[in-house]
DNA sequence: ACTATTATATACCGTTCGGTATAGAGGCGT
DNA sequence: ACGCCTCTATACCGAACGGTATATAATAGT
């Protein structure tokens, strides 16, 4: 692995276990095996360091999601194939997925705030996208697009957080069966 | 208001808008008015002037949500109830309702997360009461009480975040219609 | 009046923070 | 052999960090 991959990786490490603004450079340049201004050489700051971590975790995601969310006229379908992405991301790399969603609830001003937007903005829009577009079939959901999307989303990623917790191994699995559970608690309600 | 209140007043609107670890105890203390060992006399540390700001915080939001997770047979009931201690706090203390819920989602090795630990504990097991109470009487919930009272606080908690992206003023109103609506979502589904 | 306790400030501690000036090593084309 | 570009380290910067030793006002009990 060369040095610039290297620091990427420690620095997820550490920014996932104790947070970006309590990790100092000295340390993500110390347990990377090179030196300050090394790090400083391929990120140009700390914050830079931060944003290409978000930058060449996340494409993969948002494409996929942005995909997933191309609705075609079957809402149950589009939902489930989102929360698969979702799912899928948890499971690969489950230390970035925690950290970025950890960094969505961040204080607004917050440095890691200024660095997820762009991502969180890209993920909720494919998201309302979705019900936008299923409104002209479902009459009862006009007005509400952003409230079903927040809410299909919270579900989502409070299932995941859930399955977190369960886990010990800081690993997680989310089967097919749970998905389309979780996708139809969301479409008709806990009691079905 | 006495120098106590007035440290704990500010460190909540900066750890609100800038986060824990981004704020210094210089600055809580300069824009407090008083100087640092005052500070350190009331709080014997920045992480104890944290746990204390959340402590007394949270007392009557968590004792009322407890109140309300008071299963007594009408699980429509109860949801709406704690829905509104939910709704009513983040009314009530808006930036106080942030920083805890953005809290909630810090690295758990973190001071912050730490700190709100005990919160987060007591939160969850109050909801999670419900549904064990409630899976006697409906037997296809059984099994499935945590993915429910998380999936309930998820959809809660992300309604309100909507709210306040909405909102100009950072505050914010909630209506009982609101809620009766987001509890109906839950438990019937986004068709009904 | 004397003493003890509470509440406050000045001035300082060592450490760590993010960031950099400078220089050297290694390959690479000419 | 020379200059150029990429990569790396030593050694340092001023500022800010969390925290404290010490002194002093003010208040209250006796």
């Amino acid at each position: 692995m060369d040095k610039r991959e290297q620091i990427l990786h420690i620095a997820l490490e550490l920014f996932y276990s104790r947070g970006y603004d309590a990790v100092g450079v000295q340390e993500i340049a110390e347990k990377s095996g090179v030196s300050k201004p090394t790090l400083y050489y391929y990120f140009k700051s700390k914050y830079g360091l931060l944003e290409q971590l978000l930058k060449e975790g996340c494409t993969r995601f948002v494409e996929g999601l942005e995909q997933a969310a191309n609705f075609t006229g079957d809402l149950r379908g589009t939902l489930w194939a989102c929360a698969r992405v979702f799912a899928d991301f948890a499971e690969q790399a489950p230390r970035f997925y925690h950290l970025l969603f950890s960094m969505f609830h961040f204080p607004h001003e917050s440095a890691p705030y200024q660095a997820v937007r762009p991502i969180v903005r890209r993920q909720q829009r494919a998201v309302e996208q979705i019900f936008e577009a299923a409104s002209g079939q479902l009459g009862n959901m006009h007005g509400r697009q952003k409230q079903f999307s927040l809410g299909f989303a919270g579900l989502i990623s409070y299932f995941i957080e859930m399955k977190f917790e369960e886990s010990k191994s800081g690993e997680i699995c989310i089967s097919d069966e749970e998905i389309y559970s979780l996708v139809h608690q969301f479409m008709h309600g806990i009691y079905s």
